[in-house]
Formats: C-alpha cells, structure tokens, sequence
DNA sequence: CTTTCAGACCTTTTT
DNA sequence: GGTCTGAAAG
C-alpha cells in the first residue's frame, strides 16, 4: 500500500531552514545551479550535510527527485542522507535515486543486459566466488600442478581485477606490483581471457564487470545512454577521491547532456586504492570540466585545536593535494595522546583501562568510543581483554559474514535455482553431500549446466548414488523448482537440508544456525530470490549475528574497526592502536611510495574520526616473522612531531605484590 | 573415488 | 584462527 501525505506549498520557508545552519561555503555548494561542481570537504567539514541539503534543496526548487542520481560508497550511506534530506524538507527526498555505483549498475544492467551479450537474470559474484573461478581455470589450465611456483587463485584474480580497474595489461600490473612473476605474463593473459568468456558462457558478473559492462553499455549504446542521462538531470557523487577510473568515466557519459555533476571528496582522505580507487579523478576534475566551480570546505565541526593541530600535522607532509588548513571555533580540548607499552597485551590492558575510567568517570556512553586499527586480525587479543572486563564491543572490517563458510554453502544451493549455468556454485552444493567429491560433483554439474534443469539433476542425483543425503537433495531441488514458495520459505528449506550437515562440519553449529536463521529473516523482505542473491552480494551484512542475543540491541557497544571500515564516523574518544611503524605503514607499503602516502592518508582518516580524546599506541618489541626483524619505533609518519602537539608516555609493567 | 587428518601457510584494507 | 595441500586409508 502506498503511503502519502498531504502538505501545503511552503517552499520559501522550507527553503530558508534548508540553508539556516550552514555556513558560507556550504551554502554555495548547496545553491550552485547548473553545471560541474567539485567541492573538497575536509573531515568532519559537514561534507554529509551539504550532500544532504543539496538534495533538499534541489527538490524545493521544483526538481523532480526521480531525476537526482546519488552515488555514495555503501547503500546504507545514500539512504541516510535521502532519510534525512527528507525529514529536512520533503518526503519526496526519498524517491530520489540512491546508491553505490555497483548497484546502480546492477540496476541499470538488469535492464538492458541483453543489448550487451548477457542475460538479465546474471549472476554476481562476490570476491571469493571470482577466486574460486579463477581457481578452476587455472586448475583446468595445468597450471596448478606445476613444479615452478605459480601465483595462487587470489594472486592471479587479483592481478586480473587490477588490469582491469586500472585500464593496464597484465604484463604491466606484474612489472608494477609482481615483478618476480612477470615471465608468467603469457599464462597468466590465457587465465584471464578464458576467465572473461567463461562468465560471459555462463551468465556471471565479478565486481568488476558490473562497472566494465555498463561502461560498455553506455559507450556503445547511445541511446540508452542519452535516456539515462536525460532522466538523471542532477548527478551527486559522494567520496569521490575512492572512484576508480571507470566509475569516473561511467560518472562522465551519465552526465554528458547537461554535465549537471556534484562530486564531494577529500583527496586527503583516499585510502582504497588497492581496490583500484584513483584519487586522480578528484585533482583531474577541473581538467575533465574546465568550467568547474570549487569549493572548500575547511571548517571543521568534529574536532577540538588540538587534535586538529595533529592531522593537519600527520597530513601537511603528504606529496599531493588540494592544499588546506581544518581550523575550528570549537575551544579547548586536551592534546592527543602517544603512548608506548611494553607488549601488545599491556597495549590492550591500557586501552580497556582507559575506556573504563573514561566510560565511569566522564560518563561517555561506550557506544561513542572506538578503537580502531590498520587491519582486522591487530584486535584479537584486545578483544580477550574487553570479553574478560564485560565491555561489550562490535567489531566492523575484516571478515565477512557473507563469506563464512556456511553462508556460502546455502547461497550455493540458490543460487543454482535462479542460475543452472553457475558451476562454481553447483560444484560447491553438490560436494555437500556425503559420498560425493571433486568428480561426481562436477559430472553433476555438468548435466545441470547443459540441460539447465533442476529435475534433470535431481534425476542424475539419485542415479549417481543412493544414499539419504543425496536423496533429500534430490528432493529439494525439484521443491525450489517446482513451487512457486516465497523467498524466506526457500531459503528455509535449503536451511533445514542443510542443518544436518553442519553439524557434522562444524564444532560451533549453533552459533552458525544463528546466521543462517538471521539469512532467513533477511530474506523475508524480497520477493524474487533473484534480487536477494543479488543484495546479498552487493551489501553484504556487516558482521554475523552470532555473538549477539536478542536483548543486546539496547545494549551500548564499543566500536572496534578497520580503519577502512570508520570512514565517515567519528567519535567522543577514539584510541588507534598498533602505531607502530611496520603496521602501519606495513612492511609491505615501505617499499612502494604512492602504498606509502596512502599509509599516511589512512592515520590521518583515524585521527581525524575524534572529537574530543585521541590516544595512539603502540607496542614496543614486536617480532615480526616475515621479514624476521623486530619493530619497536612508533609510525614513521608521527616520528618528528613536537611534544607539544603529541605527547609522549611509555606504559612500565610492574609486578603487583599481592 | 572420496574422506580424513595433520601440517603448512599467511594474515591489509572492500564494493 | 582459518583455509589449503598432500598423503594415506576407506
């Protein structure tokens, strides 16, 4: 049922709280008219509320939302600021078009997949369906089992994307970043062209291709590209420093009838470049426009003096960007803190020590602290220290719930209902079942593929062998096809299949039943399994349910994050731990000096989510296997600065007497 | 042909 | 901690 809501025409006084609590710079960008526009929003320069009130105010000037496209970095983050465009001025904010460029493209291939040589009801594979593609081929190829060293699955689908998202030969991205494989220049080419016609053979799309197919919809098809760019009138792109090129240039053609472009980033804020981000597009941006209006955004609303005296310290020795000072009216504020403690555990002690006195003694609800790190697995013993001290804490970055084992193996089961041809997909659900490996599952495969029918293989199924595990399967399959069930109810029945045989394989089942329970709710809200396939992989669930009871939802939670993962938040007190030089930056960066500068873009985007505490800590004394060197210096790019501006304390352990 | 188990290996970051 | 690999047994 639709809903709808009667107002009356007040479109001046709207217009006027639209821009009330903006300040001049904002409030340019906000009302710019027609044509490109670029501004550079340093953090926490109210870069979301411009976002926001731009959409706002758009559509009080009369422009229907339907014709606003805005393309931000997750989906969740679109819907946000439509929600609270809406709230600002009109309901009708939230039928404007939101979302990252992977579902726009979705959407827009969902359509017109046909004219490019694909099916509309294609598959999309996530990071590790594309790995054990990959992996297949090159299994296929001989290559696996051959004496010289070959680049593994994920090396090799990792080389293969770069080529890709950054427009260069394969030859090229190994001399770039793998210079001791370059002679397998040749067969790694072959992995990738047979990697390319396998998906097109078999209805999948990677990432990538999502991005490369509508590209090439848009190059070659005029026509459609005329009528997308006529009915989005208004592009927006929200964190535009972490677009790659073909995001750029998909961005471009939309936008080549009026050239009605908005984008908004901080070049000193790109920190994705190993996904191919180019911050290139945000200081080329002038160039591809000329005509361009920028605009600054450099007052900082997030932050006191003192840790803004900090990032712009951390920040005014990168190589290249927009030059720019955050500066703030907000007074006082203590100076960040750098700590040094004996070992990584004392470093967890210190910081679980710190966030109790300040949750007690200021009152600072847990949920507006965070601790955040370069990478996923530098909490793990930091998380011991919360679970014994009942901190309850969530953790964002690192591994995927969409990616744990048992996910995937129910998704598999779907996917082959809405997709015959994935046999990636269909070689996995079929080696669920007891007595049937690597070869039966494949002959299996096989004759879904080519008959493209599920009661075919189900038929083969109970042929190949006769045990109970193969004929429930057998059963289930023609229950998916046969009837037309409801999403939830289909991933229901696999679950309930399913159960059996998880329990045999993993110890923690109950924990993973909860998930998969959680994937059933979840489903409850599509009403093809095709576009929950498809959600699926396009927004993946943050974290998996498992840990969480029902009763926790009001519970106040401590952050833990990637850094990757906090773009964008900030918080009361903020803790970075692990600043030690060799983690960040990793050993692996200091090679290279763009990885480096990223490095540096990446403390800076973590010292710069605080409001009022910053402490950085580090652990002094870490054996590190790989280049079997011990690190014990804090982060190269905090080395020379004054004491004034970063404090420093080492942490002394002391054996208690009692 | 399939399963199982032990040891090796490696751990950035994500749509 | 987790996945992957290889060898040996069923």
């Amino acid at each position: 049922m639709k809903k709808y809501e009667v107002r009356p025409e007040t479109s001046v006084t709207r217009q006027k709280d639209i821009l009330a609590e903006l300040n001049e710079s904002q409030r340019e960008a906000v009302t710019h008219g027609e044509g490109p526009l670029l501004v550079i929003a340093g953090a926490g320069s109210g870069k979301t509320k411009t976002l926001v009130c731009r959409v706002a105010y758009l559509v009080s000037q009369g422009v229907p939302p339907e014709s606003i496209l805005l393309l931000t970095f997750t989906r969740k983050a679109a819907e946000e600021m439509l929600r609270r465009a809406a709230a600002l001025s009109d309901p009708r904010c939230e039928r404007v078009t939101g979302g990252t460029f992977h579902s726009f493209a979705n959407t827009v291939l969902r359509k017109y997949a046909d004219l490019i040589g694909y099916d509309r009801s294609f598959t999309i594979l996530d990071r590790s369906d594309s790995h054990d593609l990959v992996g297949f081929i090159r299994e296929e190829m001989g290559f696996s089992s051959r004496t010289v060293r070959f680049p593994k699955k994920e090396t090799v689908a990792d080389i293969i994307s770069k080529s890709v998202n950054k427009n260069l030969t394969i030859e090229d991205v190994l001399t770039i970043d793998y210079p001791h494989f370059s002679y397998l220049a040749d067969d790694i080419e072959k992995i990738a062209v047979r990697y390319a016609t396998l998906k097109r053979e078999k209805n999948l799309m990677d990432y990538d291709d999502l991005l490369t197919n509508l590209k090439l919809l848009l190059v070659e098809h005029p026509d459609v590209r005329r009528n997308l760019s006529e009915s989005f009138r208004y592009i927006m792109i929200d964190e535009f420093q972490d677009t790659n090129r073909i995001q750029a240039e998909i961005a471009y053609l939309v936008a080549e009838t009026h050239r009605n472009i908005m984008v908004v980033g901080d070049d000193s804020q790109s920190i994705y470049s190993f996904r191919g981000a180019d911050f290139r597009n945000i200081m080329d941006f002038p160039r591809v426009y000329p005509d361009a209006k920028i605009v600054f955004l450099e007052e900082n609303y997030r932050s006191t003096q003192p840790i803004l005296d900090l990032t712009n310290t951390i920040i005014s020795q990168a190589a290249e960007k927009y030059p720019k000072k955050l500066y703030t009216r907000k007074g006082g504020g203590n100076p960040p803190w750098l700590v040094a403690t004996p070992d990584e555990h004392m470093q967890s002690v210190f910081v679980a020590d710190r966030i109790l006195e300040i949750h007690e003694d200021q009152g600072v609800p847990f949920s507006d602290m965070a601790v955040l790190f370069r990478a996923a697995y530098l909490s793990f013993d930091l998380e011991l220290e919360l679970a014994k001290r009942n901190i309850p804490y969530r953790k964002f970055g690192g591994f995927r719930f969409m990616e744990t084992a048992h996910v995937k193996d129910v998704l598999s089961v779907l996917r082959i209902v809405v997709n015959p041809q994935d046999e990636i997909s269909a070689g996995r659900a079929f080696r669920l079942l007891e007595g049937i490996g690597k070869r039966k599952a494949s002959s299996l495969t096989k004759i879904l593929a080519e008959s493209g029918s599920l009661e075919e293989a189900s038929r083969a199924l109970t042929e190949v062998k006769r045990s109970d595990d193969c004929k429930s399967f057998a059963e289930l399959l023609l229950s998916l096809s046969r009837a037309n069930l409801p999403v939830s109810e289909m991933v229901g029945r696999v679950v309930n299949f399913y159960r059996p045989i998880m329990e045999k394989k993993f110890d923690d089942y109950p924990k993973r039943l909860k998930d998969l329970e959680q994937l059933e709710i979840l489903a409850e809200r599509y009403r093809s399994l095709n576009s929950f396939l498809t959600d699926v992989v396009l927004e993946p669930i943050e974290s998996s349910v498992a840990d969480m009871t029902a009763t926790d939802r009001e519970t106040d939670y401590l952050t833990l994050s990637t850094i990757h993962s906090a773009k964008g938040l900030e918080w009361h007190t903020v803790f970075i731990i692990w600043v030690l030089d060799g983690k960040l930056p990793t050993m692996k960066s200091a090679e290279d000096f763009a990885q480096l500068e990223e490095e540096r873009r990446l403390l800076y985007v973590a010292a710069t989510r605080a409001k009022e505490n910053l402490f950085l800590t580090y652990p002094m004394n870490i054996y590190d296997r790989a280049t079997q060197m011990v690190l014990s210096k804090p982060s190269r790019f905090i080395e020379g600065i004054p004491r004034n501006i970063l404090p420093r304390y080492t942490v002394y352990e002391y054996q208690d007497s009692f």
